[in-house]
DNA sequence: CTTGTTTTCCAAAACGTTTTGGATTATTAT
DNA sequence: ATAATAATCCAAAACGTTTTGGAAAACAAG
């Protein structure tokens, strides 16, 4: 059996009381007794129970986290580092990750629900924001402090922490990359229309066609959802509707990598006569052939400062509580862009 | 505040103790009395609080895992897929996944005492083991239960329950096919010595070169650090000493990509002059150039088993608390490997 | 009308900790 | 020596649940 402060207290002729007050640095107790005891808690293997800690003080020191499905039905490299972020920065703080994943079937706000109206936390975490988000709203609800990695639309209020990478600008350079070798028709491959950052990218990408002084085509524009398949299909159907295109920008590496695929078959030297370039930077990028030029985001560090940022929060260090952080992605140029031939 | 059993005992005019029966279907509450708690308790909408429970009934409901320092300075597919299997299996079985990492400078051990000492978890999922695994000593003193996935020095005695995949006939099977397209000069760029699996997949090159009758020759193993890099300068190694050599297998995929860059470097068509594997089938394999013939291991499934067979363990379900399952890996043939040209 | 049985309920203890509000003893000041 | 102060200590309550071991009420059998 685990030895309790009970069994330290029966050792060393103290109370439970004096036991625990000397275990935890109080005043009160004098140096004698406080390293008796210790010399006892350490004999007997001392150590606390975390449960009972957290019963009596009503604080879990665990933050949350849901997988979404879709993050194992795909490798997802996103959630995978951004996790490990996270569960960097909360070991600093000595706190726990308790890690919950959406069952298929059950309703997104499920989990949330355990988490948190469970007891099992003491804040939570949310990424990959959507339209009119049901994880935020619960969360307001029910008072439960949580930080964000994305945001809404503009026009709901942001009355909540978050972080988030500058998508739009992030788009727009590349954008301008692909503008400035030449490009003047650019298709776009989109991401799901409902994800708020979708919105965010499509913005970025109109931004890039003004200030070129290019005009914006509605018929340019495809969406996807995100897997490698719809980047191969997507990229046929735009090249064969619109053969005038000689770039493509697909909101992640996955679809950008299909995208390769359907250009080559078509018998096109991708670099040279089509440039595609991708979002988030993932391993394969580099590894792909021709390596893909790609927008990158610091996943691991982001995960870092949500966590500490939901901590400070949690232990309310910092007075406000609705911070706000943009951070700039950074334009990674490989091989799978460059001049247009065309122009 | 949190509605507590308190609070519907006081709404609903019962005790505490039939509050608690009837909302746990004990016989021994009427039905008329369980309805009208039921709906009270509902009305309040009350959660149970998972920590009293888990103070009372001693038991966390929650396995734990700890990720290697090395799982997250590095993307590490491996560790991804493997929690999000642990995470899908143990939310069927409504138990959670507590993820801690190990701190840098910390001593591995710190981080399960953590988990398993202080009553944070009631099992472990290990992974990676390494000879002289302090962990699984650890765990054994300490009667914790757990499930590896891996396993030790033959020598050692198995009495735990672990999942592994054959990697011996794993790299038996890519030998038999390098062999099979006529190759007899083959390199091996090995794993780190300190992991357990390297010692099987060492037996698997032996094995395939003795059913070969081909002659084992020391000086055509090098041993890498599993990084892309190393891959890469072992290779140029390997290839400045051994030029007879014409085929490569390397025990992860990112050295065998590292090898695949260093022998293009060299003038050589991978596939045609020289034939490479790997060992994961990682993403990036299937999208680098030449594509990688690779092993692929179901981390995925595996992680679910794991969880699957650890629960099984923590609630006494299967009497055998020493369960053995050894996996085989499959092959899969891409470009990276071609008929030896020299034969 | 007893007696025995079943149904329905509940007070109290327990899980291991922290905190509150003193109580006791030792020390210092007068 | 006495009063005031400081230094140590501790019993009991609390966190929210489950379980134990009955008690009371309702019902059935004799």
């Amino acid at each position: 059996m685990a030895v309790t402060l009970k069994d330290i207290a029966k050792a060393s002729g103290y109370s439970i009381t004096t036991v625990s007050r000397a275990l935890a640095g109080y005043s009160d107790v004098s140096e004698k007794t406080r390293n008796h005891i210790k010399a006892i808690a350490e004999k007997l293997g001392y150590q606390p129970n975390h449960i009972a800690r957290q019963l009596r003080s009503q604080k879990t020191r665990t933050i949350g986290l849901i997988l979404p499905e879709a993050a194992y039905t795909a490798t997802d490299e996103f959630f995978s580092l951004f996790m490990m972020g996270i569960g960097h920065a909360a070991s600093l703080y000595h706190y726990d990750l308790l890690l919950g994943v959406q069952i298929t079937g059950d309703d997104e706000i499920v989990a949330y629900q355990r988490m948190v109206g469970e007891n099992r936390v003491d804040g939570m975490i949310i990424a990959r924001t959507k339209h009119h988000d049901q994880r935020v709203a619960y969360l307001q609800s029910s008072q439960t402090p949580f930080v964000v990695f994305g945001r809404l639309d503009p026009s709901h209020p942001h009355n909540f922490a978050y972080i988030d990478v500058d998508s739009t600008l992030g788009i727009q350079c590349g954008m301008e990359h692909l503008i400035s070798l030449g490009h003047r028709h650019i298709g776009l491959i989109l991401s799901p229309l409902e994800m708020v950052y979708t919105d965010y990218r499509l913005q970025g990408y109109q931004k890039g066609l003004t200030a070129a002084q290019l005009p914006f085509r509605e018929e340019y524009i495809v969406v996807g959802d995100l897997k490698t398949e719809s980047g191969y299909a997507l990229t046929h159907t735009l090249l064969d509707s619109q053969p005038q295109i000689t770039a493509i920008v697909a909101c992640n590496d996955h679809m950008a990598l299909g995208s390769i695929k359907a250009a080559q078959e078509r018998g096109l030297r991708v670099g040279h006569d089509i440039s595609i370039m991708g979002y988030d930077d993932i391993v394969a990028a580099a590894h792909a052939h021709p390596s893909l030029t790609t927008i990158r985001q610091p996943i691991f560090e982001i995960g870092e400062q949500v966590a500490a940022l939901l901590i400070q929060q949690i232990e309310k260090l910092n007075s406000i509580n609705a911070q706000h952080t943009l951070l700039e992605p950074t334009l990674v140029v490989r091989e799978s862009t460059g001049p247009c031939i065309h122009s």
